[in-house]
DNA sequence: CTGATCTGATTCGACATCGAATTAGTATAG
DNA sequence: CTATACTAATTCGATGTCGAATCAGATCAG
């Protein structure tokens, strides 16, 4: 029965702050830290396709929207969850790459649509597999039943920050 | 029984692609998601006290260290997963905000001492109360049950990925 | 039609993080 | 004792993200 930083974290405030009740740490902290971890973890797969994560994030979204694979930049933003701004520079990058081109959205001046190239296709195809793997290997270890129920019980939770923060979107 | 967009991620997956198996994306997709909305609705407790999440782990850090108060730059890199060199600016920003103060280790030529000042102290133990009430009211609206289960779920996961990237730390 | 408002994307400056290289001090082997 | 290897912290340049401001095009009220 091993423990994890967490434990420790919470052993150490119930000595330091008997008065406190730390016990959402023990779900938001480990949160946050697997977060980190898994950050890491999934990077060197990307890395292997010359991506990071934003990289894959953008491919990825384009990939699993369907023919024609375009989607507009705020929809990008929106979806992988950082400012307009930023999505701005990882389509600069993604394009110098060659991995997607930026079309002009014929009904809206103002739109620019993200439309992935053959080399964006056939890369993301590529990564997603070996993506999917590395995180299944990363989830072998859990006890029967434990995935299955973490992915219910994080749906909740996610469900519920969703919903509270439904049109605080980035600008 | 609503969505979470990771549904909507999975359902996308499964039609454009449906020779893969997606759902490790229903665990880790879902904790990096829910880390993202956690930052920033934790962000703006720590921003009512002029700090940053990295500010506040700093702090937290050495308050449940317990009296004197002190640990070495090194532990706090370790304990907050960020690069020693990210450690050093974040003590030099606490430390001009006369949070904490550098001394030196009578042992250790080399080694650096980060110690909370008074205000530090009196901040940290203000700033934890009204976030462990900020992080209760996140989770408030699960289900019975369903945050002990996360809590314990979680806590496999982030032994299993502690225990392999165990002498993997930052440089 | 026209002015006011709103929206999509970009530019810009600020900033936190990273990894590699550096500096200073410690520990170990011969 | 001395040289070599190692460790702690820092400096430095590069990079990715952010928010505010900007620009162009769309929308809507009168």
């Amino acid at each position: 029965m091993p423990d994890d930083h967490v434990d420790w974290i919470l052993a150490a405030w119930a000595r330091e702050r008997p008065d406190l009740d730390a016990t959402p740490i023990g779900v938001i902290g480990r949160i946050s830290r697997a977060a980190r971890f898994l950050e890491r973890e999934l990077g060197s797969v990307f890395a292997g396709h010359g991506l990071d994560g934003g990289g894959y994030d953008v491919l990825a979204s384009l990939r699993r929207s369907g023919p024609p694979y375009v989607l507009s930049a705020s929809a990008l933003a929106n979806a992988t969850m950082i400012a307009r701004s930023s999505m701005t520079s990882r389509i600069d990058r993604l394009e110098s790459a060659g991995l997607v081109a930026r079309i002009e959205d014929e009904l809206d001046g103002r739109g620019v649509g993200v439309c992935l190239t053959e080399r964006g296709l056939a890369l993301i195809d590529r990564a997603v597999v070996e993506h999917l793997a590395n995180e299944s290997r990363l989830l072998a270890a859990l006890p029967p039943g434990a995935s299955d129920r973490l992915a219910h019980d994080l749906r909740l939770l996610l469900g519920e920050l969703e919903a509270r923060s439904d049109g605080a979107g980035r600008t």
